[in-house]
DNA sequence: GATGAATGAGTATTCATTCAT
DNA sequence: CATGAATGAATACTCATTCAT
């Protein structure tokens, strides 16, 4: 995998050519749509994600969303799409003590990566379309740290082991400042 | 401690003379509006939060809710002095496996509590009064945690293992039915 | 007459022993609203009129209001009475000069009489009880008016000499800074 | 000058091609929705000024008035430069009694002009923007009518003849049934 | 007289969405 | 593709008034 992407979130460009988010490839107008959209997210949650907002960052007129997207509940799915597709490609770090390093990068580089997961992991409580996806996202996530901990021939409780991670990052999200302490104590507890 | 007060979080019941939210004893009328925003938010987020909702559910009218607080805002901030009330008592467990064991305990006869928690994390990004009402509660948490530790004569990396703790429980939050296992795993980590 | 009164417009006194303004000797009280009235008309204008300030301008509660006035309609009425009570005894001036000296000094001393004189006219156009207020004042001072033209010993159009001199105040009550030049002027073309 | 467009302040047309209200040609719609404005304030007041009521009157939904203004208050600036576009064509009448003459027959065709006018002397006090409006007005009447004044060669005190007849003209605003005595003599007194 | 709780009609404003051009 | 006009339901908030205590 590789994390690549990410350093691209700048304003107004376009994603790589593997932005299939919704069943095919991706128009350069949809990506920026969502692109703008995850911006939008990650500065006032969903709570406050306007329309109107996505258009003007994009710079297009807000009815002309509607050429691009049916309507607000698309763009959301998105987003979900978009968000999971920046921190799934967990698994190439090799170990798990090189995974949560690349964590803690990620979350000092691109923070709002993680703030827009946190309002995905909330917003699926109630819309099905998030749930779906972050529930896809979550299979694949734990599948991954599993097979990190086999490789790392960790001994005793994997799948407690394997929650457990989950749960830190979780946590970890909304406290970025944390991150280092956090995986290094998790580190040193889980593999020596 | 005594998480009482959340068995009692039943639609329309009066929380306990305990309910000193904001500086006194809070009215009735008050403490039924707070408590139907609680309700609200666990349910539909602040997201969805919406005035009437919360005055049918009282069984006023919306215009009523304006006679006891000024506005939303400050519903809001009832809400989470409210909702960090009912979790702040963490330091009577005695031991680390205790606090664990009662916090599972209650994740799973209240799980709104931790819902509406996740929901302030993220709110307090955005809103000043939150922000100030959780940096409180995490003050607290912290120093809660660390006489546990020191307790339990932990040995080892007492701030680290004091953030692992509160990021796990955090990243529980979104998802109670892992808490057996990750509570189980952290505590066999954490104390052998 | 006197306009005197005018000087005990302070807060919270009471007015004079000839304050029969809604038909009966009015109650302290009674006075204290329609006085604390007027000087929220002087500061926002009917537009802005609330029974809330009023009601905390005088001390007591806003629903209190209601045992001294049946309604918001009345205690306009009360005002627009007190009013013109401040400005109805002009005659007393003895020479047009002199009441023309006496109103620039007036307008100088209490130049809220006079805005909430102009906020009176523009009410009577909607307001039935303060348009028949207005009128009974405005016969009053045309009466008095004559008399000082008469007095004076003017020769020509007298009426067009009084509807002159009441079209000037009533223009100068909301430029009171313009008061002394135009009054001059005015004295200086109708009495030479 | 010409005052023409007073005739046309019938319901629902439009304002000729001059209407540069905000500094550039007004849409149909922004126009129409001034002069609704317009119309509603020379009835009901700025303190009975609805938006639904100016909606309506236009034949539009409310929230389609959101589209065109900000809000109110742009809506009220809107109505206090066509207000002042309407009379402030002063100067082209030759004479101060041609002026006068011009004033009463306008007070007369259209006296709605001059209520609204009064309306906003009043609101001037409380809302900035009409007073920045109103004040600009202010200096051109002023400059327009001393060049009238020294075109009538008249002698003595120019300024003061000027504030004379501003402030009558303001205090006939109210009370137009007196506009043809109140100028004659004005003018009487003024020219001879 | 005085108070606090409650009401309900009303008020500007927001916002996703639709549609004709 | 894109735009601007328009919609209508929703939203927090206001305010005079009523009523039980």
């Amino acid at each position: 995998m590789s994390l690549s992407g990410v350093g691209e979130l700048g304003h107004g460009q376009v994603i790589s050519s593997t932005n299939q988010l919704v069943g095919g490839v991706m128009g350069d107008r949809r990506a920026e749509i969502v692109q703008a959209a995850f911006r939008q997210v990650a500065t006032v949650g969903f709570e406050g994600l306007r329309l109107r907002e996505i258009a003007a960052d994009v710079g297009i007129d807000h009815s002309t969303l509607h050429h691009h997207f049916p309507g607000k509940k698309e763009i959301v799915a998105g987003v979900a799409e978009y968000a999971i597709g920046l921190t799934s490609d967990a698994g190439s770090a090799g170990t798990l003590r090189g995974y949560l390093a690349h964590l803690a990068s990620l979350l000092e580089r691109a923070p709002e990566v993680f703030v827009v997961t946190a309002e995905l992991d909330l917003r699926a409580r109630r819309d099905p379309v998030v749930r779906e996806v972050m529930a896809r996202h979550l299979a694949n996530w734990r599948a991954s740290l599993r097979q990190l901990f086999e490789v790392d021939g960790s001994v005793g409780d994997v799948d407690g082991g394997v929650e457990l991670v989950i749960a830190a990052v979780k946590g970890v999200q909304l406290a970025p400042e944390t991150a280092g302490v956090v995986f290094g104590r998790l580190a040193g507890l889980l593999v020596g």
